[in-house]
DNA sequence: ATTGATTAATCGGAAAAAGCGATTATATAC
DNA sequence: GTATATAATCGCTTTTTCCGATTAATCAAT
């Protein structure tokens, strides 16, 4: 079994590359300057080359310092995660945690769903995102949010999914609009009408377009919403009509408009509503629960 | 800062989950039972969760104590990363290098470029595959090799690419046959002819096939070669014209056929030979060397 | 040039940790 | 029950880690 530096002598060095100073970096690390100088010595030595220029007052770290320091860093933040992981298994529905939420799920589910959360997870500090599903997911990625809750389908890249279920879409139509023969509207009658959507970034906008098998090029761009709210509001004053996700509807979202709801006929006329996190996340168990007690709200 | 294991506390957890046995796993770690012992209790306490089950003489670990040692591996493994880092940078030009390469430039590029590395790198280990791109690009992945030595255009992942230069294409005909009118083939020359190439797998069969200008699914497939000198041997019995990469061409591949050989006109009509390597390779330095010791033998 | 200030290296000793061998406790096999 | 195997525990030694004080070197100001 090979030698390897301890990551106390990691966590020296990154301190002094950082910093190119012996005496802050001692400060930072919480040691005197003496035993930071030994401990980078003491790396020096095992590595066999030199990590840091210590030439006119001034420290430079070489190449190769630069280098191991950054796959130092790498290696402390996985020591870090490690204890979280452990933190995590102890108690898992505890502690910080940063949701991601878009902007067509959130306002209706997490204002039912909030209250209930918090009562039976009292421990766990929900700190809440609201943006658009790529976004969210560059914030995942850089590890600023720990799991997003977003609709599906969407290309996700090498994350982890739970499904929680699907959420249907009707058809909003002006109260005095003409409606289609039967009960249920089809992409057919969606064909005939003037769409009415949200503006481009949206994942609603390109789910709603395939459950009326439609291609996004052929769609008017002039008048795009900027919110359900907004749709809605454009759909009762007669501008076209619109897809609804049930949860919207659900959450009133048409209370008090002259417009009239008719459910898509089935197939592909939903989306599905999924909680994602990255496969490397320490907190598994903590999302699985959360997925498992948001379920009901859907 | 907060407390974090030490890595020889993880190398005792890693121990002990591969074996589920103390003795062992001490031995292992070439430290008494006792140690190791106190080293496993030492992490469960600063974990603050247990890792093992230590039931009815046997030990198995526990879900979180199976999920941190692969986590621990992983950062030995770093850790040992950054001892290579350091070894590389002190002697890059020292140790082993497993190399891999395909099949339409080994056999040409290395007899002549092999004696002279040996001369400019004495310390340098090269540990040769042969195998297709697509085969040698995983095992690249998968930590089996260092770097490969390969054809682009190909569909590389995230690695890093040193170009060594471009390997030009020639038509290779029967001695009898009907030759293009100027010097140089076309595209539309060889659309005339019964085009022969490698079998499926082969870089330089889709590489041949875009010189050419043709979709791939059009070809012949009966008749493919299966090295490029049995290409040859079939050129030279008539039954059609190959493209043949200039490399081969200087390796003396038509030595002694009845063959005449046309270059292909300029544009597309070449290959280019390129180093790879993951970009997470410790050894960085060391391929760059080598890449530039190559480029004179193409 | 002299002095003073700043910074990293070095030294000696104290404190903490890591290690070992012997012993103990416990569970299983016989 | 007895023997055996295994992990935990204990007392002690060795090694590592750390600190404060000192030294050496560099630069800036006189």
């Amino acid at each position: 079994m090979r030698t390897v530096p301890t990551l106390r002598q990691l966590r020296y060095l990154v301190a002094v590359v950082d910093r190119c100073h012996f005496g802050q970096a001692a400060a930072a690390c919480n040691v005197s300057q003496s035993t930071l100088s030994a401990g980078i010595q003491e790396l020096e030595d095992l590595l066999g080359a030199p990590l840091l220029e210590r030439t006119k007052r001034t420290v430079v770290p070489t190449a190769l310092g630069r280098d191991l320091a950054d796959r130092a860093r790498d290696l402390l933040k996985g020591a870090e995660e490690l204890m979280d992981v452990a933190q995590a298994a102890r108690e898992p529905m505890a502690g910080p945690l940063r949701l991601g939420v878009i902007p067509t799920v959130g306002p209706f589910l997490l204002p039912r769903a909030l209250p209930r959360l918090r009562e039976t997870f009292p421990k766990l500090q929900l700190y809440l995102r609201e943006d658009q599903t790529a976004r969210l997911l560059e914030r995942l990625a850089a590890g600023e949010l720990d799991a997003v809750l977003l609709a599906l389908p969407y290309a996700l890249g090498d994350l982890d999914v739970m499904d929680l279920g699907e959420d249907r879409f009707s058809v909003v139509y002006p109260a005095d609009h003409r409606l289609p023969a039967t009960g249920a509207a089809t992409p057919a009658d969606i064909a005939r009408e003037n769409l009415l959507l949200l503006e481009d970034g949206h994942c609603l906008r390109d789910q709603a377009l395939a459950a009326c098998e439609l291609e996004s090029a052929r769609r008017n761009t002039a008048f795009n919403g900027t919110s359900l709210h907004t749709l809605a509001q454009m759909v009762a004053n007669g501008l076209g009509v619109t897809l609804m996700p049930q949860m919207a509807l659900d959450a009133g979202i048409v209370r008090g408009l002259d417009v009239v709801v008719r459910p898509m006929v089935d197939g592909t006329s939903h989306r599905r509503i999924g909680l994602v996190w990255r496969r490397t996340s320490a907190r598994k168990e903590t999302f699985r629960r959360l997925g498992e007690a948001l379920r009901p709200f859907l």
